[in-house]
DNA sequence: CTTACTTGCTTTGAATTCGAAGCCACCGGC
DNA sequence: GCCGGTGGCTTCGAATTCAAAGCAAGTAAG
């Protein structure tokens, strides 16, 4: 893969490839530390540091799993352990009937405080140890940028329910 | 999680989640062309371009499972697949019996040929579109040396095998 | 040569994941 | 009001994933 044919150059082709291996060996040592210290996952983490996030700690379910990248069964999925431990609940919307309103229990406030500090630790020493101020502020820029032109151009999300006609 | 009990400042939580949610979004859009455009997973793709890669197209099922990031079982299970559908193919190593040497046939390296554009496109619109010469460089020698930290700092590797041998 | 340990890969079993299909609740026009 | 269409979530079935257990080949010590 050293010449794309027209494609990427070298530089890019070897960040993209960068990139995607930093955040799965990233997430593979995040998501040891987790498992270890609170018996959650990855994305069962993800979920809660959302609603913790969030205002009052509640959330959509369709919010949630747009925010942590999930599908909406393997978000109901999830949100079913979860609730099973105790460390959310689940209710309808007041305003809309259909949409399930998620949110933090303090037992799941609790075990997000507890796991933070050594998943935050981890992150430091595997990510940021080799960082200096000015690598994380130019880091921070781009992928901020880079984020919201994704999520100007959905990846999932482009996907209309039945067979309707789209002209594009 | 705006003050992370004195771990990471603001700045780093949101490079850390940025870098997370772009990888998410990035290998979802590339999986969906992917299976759209060859039938290949993400995880099937970046195995057949390490071996395409590859001095003789040839590598170890140990080193291609470290390389990919993925488990060993993984790996098997999408070898099996991939030698089903004659992209590569297995064989002992002729130096070490016990270790298997993958290889990618004609077709595998077409089938990568074939999906190689449409897939370098994707990446140039979705991740570089945003980015000008001076972010690309910055970010490649920043995740360049983050990757050879974590490298370093092995995440799954230091497992030992677990003594459940014991004497008479 | 035998014994004990290590390394490399595969099998197994259970858990997770996703898309497709199904179910109600909301919205529009009639 | 009543109906077709859409939005939000869950169930279903099939595919994938991983760690643990199992096997076979290599290595070291005697």
């Amino acid at each position: 893969m050293s010449d794309p044919a027209g494609g990427l150059n070298a530089e890019q082709l070897g960040a993209y490839f960068a990139l995607m291996e930093v955040s799965s060996l990233l997430q593979y040592a995040v998501d040891e530390h987790l498992r270890a210290d609170g018996d959650l996952s990855y994305v069962q983490f993800q979920i809660l540091a959302r609603l913790v996030d969030a205002p009052d700690g509640r959330l959509r379910m369709t919010d949630l799993a747009d925010g942590v990248v999930y599908s909406r069964s393997g978000l109901t999925y999830q949100a079913g352990l979860l609730d099973k431990r105790g460390l959310i609940t689940r209710a309808p919307s007041p305003e809309d009937e259909r949409s399930v309103m998620v949110t933090v229990t303090d037992a799941g406030r609790a075990l997000v405080a507890h796991v933070l500090p050594g998943h935050v630790d981890r992150v430091r020493q595997l990510l940021f140890e080799s960082m200096d101020g000015q690598d994380l502020a130019a880091l921070s820029a781009i992928l901020g940028r880079v984020r919201g032109h994704m999520r100007a151009n959905p990846p999932r999300s482009a996907k209309p329910r039945a067979g309707r006609n789209r002209t594009d």
